[in-house]
RNA sequence: GCCGGGGUAGCCGAGUGGCCAAAGGCGGCAGACUCAAGAUCUGCUCUCGCAGGAGUACCCAGGUUCAAAUCCUGGCCCCGGCACCA
């Protein structure tokens, strides 16, 4: 199609007012959105995939007659478009481009560096982009969530969870720049410069007294360990410092003590030197045993604490760390002692077996298996430890009291437990690399002492969620079934922070701003609200709590300012789009937004009320599954277009066809250029065939039979795929299957004209959900209006005709058998024309497969005796019992494979003469015969006609080569 | 480790007990059209086959079944999530 006319159709759209949701009383309506996007950069292609899946549904549901509503908003929250905002202040090359493409003035540049405004501003350019890629997006819903009637109803939301107890306050752990605020750790490092795949890993500090009162503290991961520990290892030349907390006075080094003081608090005093302490033995927790202080390289200051456990019986950096101490030091550890030993019962992997090959400690048996007898270098060390650690965690249990027997990842947390209630043990966290802020500073992790929470391990709130979570329906299903485990973990989230932060004040204390994902749970419900903002019915200060509790949950008086018709409007307007029947957005939303999206709406609202469905799909990646982000997607000559170029180079409804079609919804996928030609091309294929399906003139009988059978077939699936979600299926027919009828249609001799004029006409209205604007250039003309406003064609419209398909199945089998003997002599070179000669088989053939039928589904084949005896009652059969024999054996076998024949019988003779024509065009036969059987005596030199079987006529190509002839020649 | 998902033809990717030698796309081959290229259309694209068939095949090894890509057991390997991240 022109691509000039998109815009026009689109603009036809608008002229309609289709994409405004209406309220019409007694209509079904369908309320689906998509997860709405953060504010942090230009979008690319991928972030067009939800709206591929939306639109298409929406589009569906309102050509059902259904009033719909797809909202849009943009989710302004935390630092992205404090971020993007920043950069353009900064004059970052990539986002002035992006701004010069798009033609943004100097006025509108001019409110970039205010991060509100950066996200007001990248709101109406997603609008801009869904818009143009044919979405219908109701735009009296566009928000972002730092607009002031959204902070109103964020104020509401926090005020009704705490009535309802949702809310707590604890102490909490929280990655923190010590000059910005808190900063998210994560892969996308939307806050940080590096560090986004830091891990925390989590210390417990153990106490060895030493004889003046003082403790150090060692770090370990594995706490059960205390009990084999045969001395501690400093840094050689270490410097430790005093960290004075409560009454204790903690010998540990220094970055290990300004973490500790970030996360308990508590002061550092002075530096003492390790070397002092070489002489003094501290004492072990549980046993009370003296252990020297030793040096050891290997042990890196800046980690856990710099002082550090010394297993070597378990510990394989242990165990080599003795061959370097002098005889004198060895002497004063003693025999290392074991205390875990792997359950004999447990069947091992081979890679678990060599690990405990040979003699000695288990840690030294570990080196041997890893180094081979190679030298213990570091990596060695290190792939033995991880090893050896691993299946002593799953397989291995304790055999020191009080802990013998006690499998080794319950003693661990025992041993941790009882450690932290003794006191002079705290838990220690610490990234495994670097994090770097954007601003360049060290992100620390601190204790936050007073912290608002949503109290999700609630035990009532999880076990309602879960209630609903068995209701919902999910796309792909394995969601569903995953969702109940994801609740389980689920814990208490904090939902305030501090910091520059874009969000809603805290009502409960203004000191804090509610954190991104808190105020994006409920959203769905606001989007109703917004519209009579948005039309000036409602202003920012009507939006009250008493309004809020009146239209959400019909409780109370609502607000006194507000008119009260305009209230109930309201109240009416949200019961009707209420419940959401889809919440649709990417996989990252799997574990956060999914269940907090969840949880709130058991909380706020009845059960009938409660979500339907859920919709998640995958990502579009760059080459070699790389996720791409908004700010390195968009990029020149990258393999991911931006979306404008995309949309300049294909048109909307190729990508979106290719959006669907590619991938099954829940796949990620790359983009592929090439594909999106492929659906371009094939919708140009679509277009001609559909502008010349046109005419008045009617085929032959039994062809027109066909075509609207099989129509009335593929309407009714695909409507069965649209209601189940299943795009990609209704895609497959629509654009594949369809177009494979209708050229059927005319190889066989239909030609343009009445049947295929109605076949059209209901095709261009199911293309219409997922290209819309070629269904709308087809339908030009041919409709009172708007394809896209025109109700889809039922199955009733077409009729079924089960004979018609039964006579196409037939003569598909028989090209298909046809086929496969041309193609052996093919291959040998041998002409394909000739004369073709059918034998049809008789109908005590027919009678004789439906006993074979019946001894296979009853997995028992009749024997060729069984047959014999059954047949003397049938006269048609005894008359030729000498060929049932052959036939038993040869058709007996072959049944169980086949599919079971449905349908009526087919009139084999008049079918096969009927196509005579068709064959001869197809195959280049020079002529066609058929007889039935009974009569091809005269007509079948090579008895062929034995062959012949019901539904499956024997054949003879007459004049080529055979065993016979080409012997003859030789 | 825990939870979840996987390993399908040259590639991507459908497919959950028989209609599966396995959709669709990409790539490849042949033919048509064309001065030619490109685009498009048609057919083919595991192996063998002097007749509609046979053999082998869906990570590997076993098993259940009349029948397995599909179910079960074991193994090897891969991916995602694991908590505050939109």
């Amino acid at each position: 199609m022109d691509p000039s006319r998109v815009a026009h159709w689109q603009e036809a759209w608008a002229g309609a007012g289709l994409a405004r949701g209406r309220r019409v009383p007694g209509h079904r309506k369908f309320y689906a959105l998509v997860a709405y996007p953060g504010s942090s950069g230009f979008l690319h292609v991928g972030h067009l995939r939800g709206y591929a899946y939306a639109d298409p549904l929406h589009r569906y549901h309102r050509m059902l007659g259904e009033e719909v509503l797809l909202p849009f908003g943009v989710h302004a929250s935390g630092l992205p478009a404090v971020t993007w905002s920043r950069r353009f202040v900064d004059g970052d090359p990539a986002l002035l481009e992006g701004l010069a493409e798009r033609g943004v003035d100097a006025a509108a540049r001019a409110r970039l560096g205010d991060p509100e405004e950066a996200a007001r501003f990248l709101g109406r350019e997603y609008l801009r982009v869904f818009r143009r890629f044919g979405a219908l997006v109701d735009e009296s819903t566009f928000l972002t969530t730092v607009d002031e009637d959204y902070r109103a109803f964020i104020r509401w939301q926090f005020h009704a969870l705490q009535a309802a107890g949702a809310l707590v306050k604890a102490s909490y752990f929280s990655s923190v720049c010590p000059v910005c605020g808190p900063v998210a750790v994560d892969a996308s490092e939307t806050d940080l410069q590096s560090g986004g795949d830091a891990e925390i890993v989590r210390f417990t500090t153990v106490p060895f007294r030493l004889d003046d009162g003082r403790t150090l503290l060692a770090a370990t991961l594995r706490p059960e360990t205390v009990f084999g520990v045969t001395n501690l290892w400093v840094a050689p030349g270490a410097t430790l410092v005093v960290w004075h907390h409560d009454s204790g006075t903690y010998l540990v080094a220094r970055s290990g003590a300004e973490r500790l003081v970030e996360q308990h608090g508590g002061r550092i005093g002075h530096e003492v030197l390790a070397s002092d302490l070489r002489n003094h033995a501290v004492t072990t927790p549980f046993l009370g045993r003296k252990v020297p202080i030793l040096e050891n390289t290997l042990v890196e200051p800046s980690l856990g604490t710099g002082v550090v456990m010394s297993v070597p019986a378990h510990a394989p950096a242990d165990a080599a760390a003795l061959a370097g101490l002098t005889a004198e030091d060895r002497d004063r550890l003693g025999t290392p002692p074991l205390l875990i030993e792997i359950d004999s019962q447990a069947a091992l992997t081979s890679s678990e077996e060599e690990l405990r090959a040979g003699e000695g400690l288990p840690a030294e048996r570990a080196l041997r298996a890893v180094a081979g007898g190679g030298p213990l270098d570091a990596t060695t060390i290190e792939t033995a430890t991880e090893r050896l650690y691993r299946l002593e965690f799953v397989r291995g249990r304790m055999t020191v009291p009080p802990f013998a027997g006690t499998p080794v990842k319950q003693a661990r947390e025992q041993v941790a437990a009882q450690l932290l209630a003794a006191g002079a043990s705290f838990e220690l966290q610490e990234f495994t690399k670097p994090v770097i802020c954007r601003n360049g500073h060290t992100v620390v992790i601190r204790r936050i002492p007073e912290q608002w929470f949503l109290h999700y391990s609630d035990p009532a709130w999880k076990a309602e969620t879960q209630e609903l979570v068995s209701r919902i329906t999910t796309w792909p299903a394995d969601y569903g079934r995953e969702l109940p485990s994801i609740l389980d973990w689920f814990g208490d989230r904090p939902c305030t922070r501090r910091g520059v932060w874009l969000g809603t004040r805290f009502p409960i204390d203004p000191e804090w701003i509610i954190e991104p994902i808190a105020d994006s749970t409920f959203y769905m419900a606001y989007f109703v609200v917004r519209r009579f903002v948005h039309d000036g019915r409602l202003r920012a200060e009507d939006l009250t709590d008493e309004f809020f509790e009146y239209v959400f949950r019909g409780r109370g008086e609502g607000e006194r300012r507000v008119d009260r018709t305009l209230q109930d409007e309201v109240r009416a307007e949200f019961l009707y789009w209420y419940p959401l029947d889809f919440n649709i957005g990417g996989k990252e939303h799997k574990r956060v937004h999914f269940p907090v999206f969840l949880y709130t709406h058991t909380r706020l609202l009845p059960a009938e009320l409660q979500p339907r469905g859920i919709y998640v799909h995958g990502w579009i990646t760059g080459p070699a599954g790389q996720k791409i982000s908004k700010k390195e997607g968009a990029g020149k000559g990258g393999k991911i277009p931006a979306t404008d170029r995309a949309m300049e180079q294909w048109g909307p409804d190729p990508l979106r066809l290719y959006y669907v079609v590619a991938a099954s919804p829940s796949q990620d996928f790359e983009f592929d250029a090439s594909a999106v030609d492929a659906a371009q091309i094939r919708l140009s294929d679509i277009e001609r065939l559909v502008r010349e399906a046109g005419g008045s003139g009617n085929g032959p009988p039994e062809l027109d039979a066909w075509l609207d059978s099989v129509t009335h077939g593929w309407i009714h699936r695909a409507r069965e795929a649209f209601d189940g979600t299943d795009l990609r299926h209704a895609a497959e027919i629509i654009y594949v299957e369809v177009p494979s009828l209708l050229r059927r249609y005319y190889n066989r001799g239909g030609t343009p004209g009445a049947a295929s004029g109605r076949l059209a006409r209901a095709w261009t209205l199911f293309l219409s959900p997922i290209t819309p604007h070629l269904a709308e250039e087809l339908g030009e003309g041919h409709f009172p209006g708007l394809v896209a406003q025109s109700l889809l064609p039922t199955v009733d419209e077409f009729h079924r005709s089960r004979t018609a398909e039964a006579r196409e199945s037939f003569l598909d089998q028989v090209e298909a058998d046809l086929r496969a003997v041309l193609r052996a002599s093919e291959g040998r070179g041998e002409p394909t024309s000739g004369e073709l000669i059918f034998y049809v088989a008789e109908p005590w053939k027919a009678t004789l497969e439906s006993w074979l039928r019946e001894g296979v589904d009853r997995n028992e084949l009749p024997t060729v005796r069984d047959i014999m005896t059954r047949s003397k009652d049938h006269p048609e059969l005894s008359a030729h019992r000498a060929e049932i024999p052959k036939y038993v054996e040869r058709v007996g076998g072959l049944l169980r494979s086949e599919p079971v024949p449905e349908g009526p019988a087919v009139d084999e003779v008049a079918t096969l003469r009927a196509a005579e024509g068709y064959l001869i065009r197809r195959f280049g036969f020079r002529s066609v015969a058929v007889y039935r059987e009974s009569e091809a005596q005269p007509h079948d030199p090579k008895g062929r006609r034995e062959r012949a079987r019901p539904g499956r006529p024997a054949f003879f190509l007459v004049g080529r080569s055979t065993p016979a002839t080409l012997a003859a020649a030789g």
